[in-house]
RNA sequence: GCGCCUGUAGCUCAGCUGGAUAGAGCGUCUGACUACGGAUCAGAAGGCCGGGGGUUCAAAUCCUCCCGGGCGCACCA
């Protein structure tokens, strides 16, 4: 489909005089599909050439002659609409779709350019609720993204493992603490202990202190209260784990905040050296004021360090480690003004990259009654959604497809899809109103429509005797295209339809890369399986006249792909049964 | 008070860099050939795109003001 834009805007540029460049810009898809797959507005040669914009178009018309993938040019009122030539489109990219297989959109357009992607990032000795998914599943889609189009993906997990809160769990652990339950159950025992010493905290003020006087010795390196705080850090770590091999997240790299501590010292004195910092009521604090923001506290006044002088350290680190092209952070939207500090921080401490440091931010995930909160126990474990997912999708397979044989596995395949993807389709800066019955609805634009869709596409290839999701590119096509392929494909409006939406995978995933949105690849495999289902109930695949039946299985096949591909991009599964 | 995000059909949301009669899903109603899995498909109903002003040949989209919602704004992360 680029291919066709890219010869559209080249032979409008030899009739105009505009550059490609310019006229691939104003190029844009038309709002009914019957107008052909791009439009080019005459309006804006009204002007220069003095004339109205419907005789422009009906001239521009008259002088384009079809070639290649260039079908016909019809003037509609004042646009120029294009039509693909849809067996040149057929031709070209079924069987490059059954070579790149696996790998068919992916480009190189990274050409090898470090991008660091942080995110997930949970707390320490707190539960992974639903509101760290977010995080997660869009880290994880984008690092798969950036991957796919030539980046050198690093993932980082910057662990909540330091902080204030810590000394107050040691403070609780030490007087309340029992090792048996912290063993049974790690991360809920000290999540108990944690509500706990804030309950108690109301009462008794001292407790504050005391959370306070532990966090400082954790800080010096005293032995007690580092070997708790590694203790539950471990714990807490496995637990993680188990979530992210459910998950299928991946990171390269665990260096949480703790990670940088020995780096925080030359982070304060460098801000100190450029001027930029000063000491103000025993703090050191940088002062934004002159770029309108507020002023970025360093150090407290007890000597303890905070957030961002470790996010500092960490990009700084970051920076020397990777030589990233590029630095994602994907943080909750209520981080923005932090992240303007931080980026403002490292550009007038002089570092010529920290214009490559991008806050990629989302909504919050809240209940009706208002935000979740871990110390008031208003959280909803991850593992439960994950867990009423997957067995609601065991019931459904139980019901629609009894002879199905390893139905566990399919009922997470399409439990954990529904979850991820139910995420990642709606725009991320949007707030979400965590409701059971969304999150276990399964019909529409959800992940078991696409996947459903995938599953009966190979339902068709194995009936043809084929081998869905094994033809490596090596491997000679499983249909011959014959001489003039797709030329059937013209007689059905269904199949040229899904024929143009399957051609415009590449540049929905460049979009994606190119604005941080997974939901524009997530949207664009909702289509595509409309679309799909649409020629499924239209065009008859195996009882078709021989040389339509072989185009129909190539067609299948490569919408098969994208799908599978697409939804591997988002994180999630493309079972072959369900 | 200031800043950022957000406001589209009863509900949940799309709408690509401004462009042709504003599109889906859910819900409601009506249909689908003893053909490839009906977790599907076709059709109907449903909209001053929060409101006013402005820029433009053209505004859901850009600017401005107002209203509603969310989130932030120096010793939490």
């Amino acid at each position: 489909m680029l291919e066709f834009k890219k010869q559209i805007s080249e032979a409008l540029a030899g009739l105009t005089g505009m550059e490609p460049g310019a006229v691939a810009e104003h190029l844009e898809v038309p709002p009914e599909r019957e107008m052909g797959e791009y439009a080019f507005p005459c309006f804006v040669l009204a002007r220069h050439l003095k004339k109205p914009p419907p005789r422009i178009a009906e001239e521009l018309a008259s002088q384009i002659a079809a070639g290649g993938l260039l079908g016909e040019a019809r003037p509609v009122g004042p646009y120029l609409n294009f039509y693909v030539n849809r067996a040149g489109l057929a031709s070209r990219l079924l069987p490059e779709i059954l070579r790149e297989g696996g790998h068919h959109g992916y480009t190189n357009e990274g050409e090898g350019r470090t991008a660091v992607i942080d995110y997930s990032a949970p707390n320490i000795a707190k539960p992974f609720g639903v509101g760290h998914l977010r995080s997660t599943v869009i880290g994880n889609a984008l690092y798969r993204i950036f991957e796919a189009l030539g980046f050198r993906a690093v993932g980082i997990n910057h662990l909540g493992d330091w902080g204030t809160q810590f000394g107050k769990l040691i403070a609780a652990y030490r007087r309340w603490g029992d090792s048996s339950r912290l063993k049974e159950a790690p991360v809920e025992y000290l999540y108990q202990l944690y509500v706990q010493f804030h309950r108690e905290a109301e009462e008794d003020a001292s407790l504050e202190e005391e959370g306070r006087f532990w966090f400082r010795k954790l800080e010096e390196g005293e032995k007690e209260a580092t070997a708790l705080w590694e203790q539950f850090r471990e714990l807490s770590l496995q637990e993680f784990q188990r979530i992210y091999d459910l998950l299928g997240v991946r990171f390269d790299a665990y260096q949480g905040e703790s990670f940088y501590n020995r780096q925080l010292e030359d982070v304060v004195r460098l801000a100190r050296e450029k001027g930029l910092a000063r000491e103000s009521e025993g703090a050191v604090v940088a002062d934004l004021e002159p770029y309108g923001l507020p002023p970025c506290l360093l150090q407290k006044k007890d000597g303890a360090t905070l957030y961002i002088t470790r996010d500092l350290a960490a990009a700084i680190y970051r920076y020397r480690t990777y030589r990233f092209d590029r630095l994602l952070y994907v943080v909750g939207a209520e981080q923005s003004l932090h992240f303007q500090q931080l980026f403002k921080m490292l550009e007038v401490l002089g570092f010529p990259w920290a214009d490559s440091c991008i806050h990629v931010p989302f909504g919050l995930i809240r209940f009706k009654e208002g935000r979740m909160s871990t110390r008031l126990g208003r959280v909803i474990l991850l593992e439960e959604v994950l867990e009423r997912a997957v067995e609601l999708a065991h019931e459904i397979i139980r019901e629609k497809n009894p002879a199905l044989e390893d139905k566990e596995k399919a009922a997470r395949a399409v439990g954990y899809g529904a979850v991820i993807f139910g995420d990642l389709v709606n725009d991320r800066q949007k707030d979400i109103e965590f409701d059971w019955e969304k999150v276990l609805d399964f019909s529409g634009e959800t992940a078991p429509y696409v996947q459903y869709s995938h599953a009966r596409i190979c339902s068709i290839l194995r009936k043809a005797g084929l081998n869905p999701g094994s033809f490596p590119p090596a491997d000679p096509p499983p249909v011959d295209p014959g001489p003039d392929p797709g030329g059937e494909l013209l007689q059905d409006e269904e199949e040229g339809q899904l024929l143009v939406t399957l051609a415009r995978f590449r540049e929905q995933l460049q979009r994606s890369a190119a604005d941080c949105r997974p939901s524009y690849l997530a949207r664009y495999l909702i289509e595509l399986a409309r679309d799909f289902n649409k020629f499924y109930h239209n065009c008859p695949v195996l009882h078709a006249e021989e040389k339509t039946r072989g185009q129909r299985l190539l067609l299948c096949e490569g919408v098969r792909t994208v799908l599978q591909n697409g939804l591997y991009l988002l994180g999630v599964e493309a079972p072959d049964r369900m």
